[in-house]
DNA sequence: ACTCTAATCGTCATCTTGACGAGAAGTCAC
DNA sequence: GTGACTTCTCGTCAAGATGACGATTAGAGT
């Protein structure tokens, strides 16, 4: 058995939708290495821990949230040996999607975090290799997308068709038809299935409530644009 | 830092097709713990190795195929803590899509390693968690099928369209039909060119000899069945 | 009452699919 | 050689999905 002097993280990439734009929670080193630089939370794996149980961890301390309901997804590991100048650390990447919060990273153990436009993130500003994480991350909410019902994942238990779209429309950067993704969603057997409330929180006529059904991807999928 | 005693490992999902039927390569145990049983081949990570350089290095080991050409992508990791009676052993698992070898597992260090056909592969015959990752690696090539050129990793250089359907046919399950199926690869565009020669290995009228595209995404997707 | 906004329904041309007919061009048995 | 057989390749056609966009509906605000 190899047992080499190695370190295992949970390192996670929260997204969620604000004010129409999709926005990742970093927070800001206080300590070195990258002390001040932004970087994904995340934290070492504890004996006897699960990887997921880590990340599950992780987040409620971040957000606050009690995990059950979060969308919790592995992405991938990173563990290039020079990744981390403290030594080898290995880092498993988790996808967590979030409605938008009303008390925003409520319970946040660090004063420091912060929901940061993902289109803004500068590549150069990240620690270690977290620019290349949060792409990848996103790319796969991007994708998944288009063949599963993912998108309610950002949304509150119950929403409306356009807060759906919106969903689509920032996390893909894409306006959207209203009408035919209307159709498409609503003719999507299971996708969406209606709650029998209305709300008028979007403005205009009232829209019908919906939650999300049972189904688990979209035949055919949902087209970006 | 918390290095706590933690192994990493690289397994390896290494997938072909042979005679219509999709096939794993799996090795059987030769020491303990699960001495005897099949297990997916692989091995620990070297220090100052990359992840998917101790996958490359695996795959050839266990191939003897210089791996270049070989596709090969992380697929997920797996780290319950009681997966490995010996100690924490921490597993990043690799899918390698390899056409029809003509020598087959040439160079394998073991002796022991065979293509198995993945429907027969019975789940509690195998050593550890390597069910389940071969279940989640199987997985995600056929989902890659749909929307991917990732069919033509099982195809030689050159390649003709019934023996793509073939590689379709055989990771699906399902038959296809060679009409839909011809038009629907021909016309997405930079799926694969002809390359001008033809060949009768299949029986019947010649057949066109195609080499892939520069497709990265197929629009819309191959559907199943 | 009028305006404004957004939800919802409808129409229509175009594209893609699935099912299947039919001809083309080789090999093989005789 | 000739015919049988196999597989490739091209066509046709109805059904369904998409993209573009017109029109109506039902609220809130003034």
């Amino acid at each position: 058995m190899d047992f080499e002097p190695l370190g295992l993280a949970a390192d996670l990439v929260i997204l969620t939708v604000r004010d129409g734009r999709l926005q990742v929670l970093l927070i800001r080193r206080g300590i070195a290495p990258y002390q001040g630089r932004w970087a994904l939370p995340g934290g070492f794996v504890r004996p006897d821990e699960d990887l997921e149980t880590t990340a599950r961890r992780e987040l409620a301390e971040e957000t606050g949230l009690s995990s059950e309901r979060i969308h919790l997804e592995q992405v991938a590991t990173y563990g290039a040996p020079d990744r981390d100048p403290r030594g080898r650390v290995v880092s498993v990447a988790y996808l967590a999607l979030v409605p938008d919060l009303p008390a925003p990273v409520a319970g946040s153990d660090a004063a420091s975090a912060h929901w940061v436009d993902v289109a803004e993130v500068d590549a150069g500003r990240l620690a270690f290799d977290h620019h290349r994480i949060l792409a990848d991350a996103v790319e796969r909410a991007r994708a998944k997308l288009e063949y599963s019902p993912l998108a309610t994942a950002f949304c509150p238990p119950e929403f409306t068709i356009s807060e759906l779209r919106g969903v689509y429309e920032a996390v893909w950067g894409t306006p959207l038809d209203p009408r035919n993704f209307h159709r498409k969603v609503t003719k999507t057997a299971d996708f969406v299935v209606p709650t029998g409330g209305t709300t008028t929180r979007d403005g205009g006529r009232p829209a019908q409530l919906f939650h999300r059904g049972t189904a688990t991807t979209l035949h055919p999928p949902m087209t970006r644009g």
